[in-house]
DNA sequence: TCAAATGTTTTTAATAATATCAATCATCGA
DNA sequence: TCGATGATTGATATTATTAAAAACATTTGA
């Protein structure tokens, strides 16, 4: 067998209700009609007549076609279910990683990856290729890959990559005009911020998800798609080490708070090379922790 | 038939042209060490031996293994060539889509694209993979790929990202030590473009080479594998782009080389401000000219 | 006896093969 | 004559098959 005929199936259902409106022993219209009403081509519309015929719903002859009874229910075809499995893959795949804390230099097998997140082999060669691009992982010499993985260059690497594009993000930001969606995002989130900081010795915690959103919106006004593609592999690997480093979390979150709103304030006050420089401090802050997380988890 | 059996080709080879240099009648050493020998697994030495054993050339029993005869020339198994169309499949697409101007939303066949660069279906599907994480192309709803092409907005967001990563090099690099290799290679730089300068009128022409020297040289001080991987892809496109612009070639090409000579000044001052500001001005101009040969197009 | 060599089995990655779907072209009939 | 159908071609997604590698088990001979 080859591909699946989920296609087919969904459209004989698609074509038994409209049937269904019909008139008992009318005529049935073209080929190409029920194209168009099942959104599907001719080709599949005929495997589907046949059935019909063969069910005795309809009668099939050259172009005279007409409906001999009123299809029952239990005349629909079953569509195997299951779409859903490879639908967030990269979050699942770099989620694995980076929980399990996989270390560089792993041979990745697909066939191993395939029945582990229950996906195809070639949809998985085509994510890692994708992934190779981000160097995150890397094709081995004879065939099969390998996860460059997440040591210390690497995490050195992206922190500063991050800077690059962010600080970036930073100085757009600050010549936005007024109207801009940003500021009244910005407005929010200072209002979030100062929300956790007043429960911040019990709520700690949630401040990874807040990181999250903030550095996002600071980012949402740059509309670069290479930026984009970059940010959400960025955003993942940052928020996920900063589950890890347990240690000393609530000082460092009450810390990181202090530091986000200085860059609300900076920027509210249009004020470009303040924003830069509190964004820079954050940043270099960011990327002691990263690094940090690193150290811990090697000496774990 | 399923993956082709060109390594055990090979290996046989190998082992034939090993066998020719032992003694007739002699003993032939343990798969293991074969293996050794020809680079692959135990596998493919036993296919070998089995094959050696075959046509006589040796006896096979056990672990007792002898050289009837010196093997011929004819022995040899031919290799099927056509090992080397896959190498750079990515400057030969880029160059396929900028030589010809493909234009956006163009649909792109796996097979036809196969057929075209001779290499392997699944492997152009990795490629396209890849490519994909740089918006490049995308995926069709009902399967198959598209291009997404060289329009207005990607190259004005691929200029934007490019300024992002080359003004962040330069001020890298105003702050490279005395002894990085980054100063002689600009020196040499120099030198270059002082001769193109004085023979400008003749060879303009030239530059187009000297503009990727130069701008490579720059980036060279960043070691970063994101960076590193983008700027691979940039370079590319807009080589072409300034290859396919013939209007005022040779002003464009005198006045570019003015740019990158007060970049070098800037840089070997070390003055990063300056340096900032030449290569802003320079960027600009590199924008400008992609954005008008992309109208030139549009138009022609 | 025990390490090295061989025999056997399992697993993986590369690639051919194929079912499904789309599109085109030729033909037919009202 | 034009719209509908029939036949053909060519594409992609997915399975099946095979070469190669790796892992494991057994044997042999110094």
């Amino acid at each position: 067998m080859a591909r699946t005929d989920a296609r087919y199936r969904e459209a004989y259902n698609t074509l038994l209700d409209y049937c269904g409106r019909l008139q008992v022993g009318g005529a049935v219209p073209s080929e190409s009609e029920l194209a168009d009403v099942a959104g599907v081509s001719r080709t599949v519309v005929r495997r589907c007549l046949a059935r019909l015929e063969e069910t005795g719903i309809i009668s099939w002859n050259g172009r005279h076609k007409r409906l001999l009874k009123r299809p029952a229910n239990d005349d629909r075809l079953e569509l195997l279910g299951d779409r859903t499995a490879a639908e967030d893959l990269e979050q699942r795949f770099l989620e694995w990683v980076l929980r399990f804390d996989v270390p560089a230099d792993t041979p990745l097998s697909v066939a191993e990856l395939s029945r582990m997140f229950s996906v195809p082999q070639h949809e998985l060669k085509e994510f890692l290729a994708g992934l190779s691009r981000f160097g995150l992982v890397a094709r081995r010499p004879r065939g099969g890959w390998m996860l460059r993985g997440f040591t210390k260059e690497f995490a050195v690497e992206l922190s500063d990559f991050r800077k690059v594009l962010e600080l970036n993000a930073v100085r757009i930001a600050t010549d936005a005009p007024v109207g801009h969606p940003i500021w009244t995002t910005l407005s929010e989130l200072r209002h979030a911020h100062l929300d956790l900081k007043s429960r911040i010795k019990t709520d700690f915690h949630e401040f990874s998800k807040l990181d999250e959103r903030f550095h996002e919106a600071i980012n949402s006004v740059v509309s670069n798609r290479f930026i984009a593609e970059f940010q959400k592999v960025i955003s993942l690997i940052f928020h996920y080490h900063f589950l890890w480093d347990k240690a000393d979390e609530q000082e460092r979150n009450a810390a990181a708070i202090e530091e986000h709103l200085a860059i609300i304030d900076a920027l509210e006050a249009r004020d470009p090379d303040g924003a830069a420089k509190a964004a820079e401090k954050h940043l270099r802050t960011s990327k002691t922790t990263l690094l940090s997380s690193l150290r811990y988890h090697e000496l774990g």
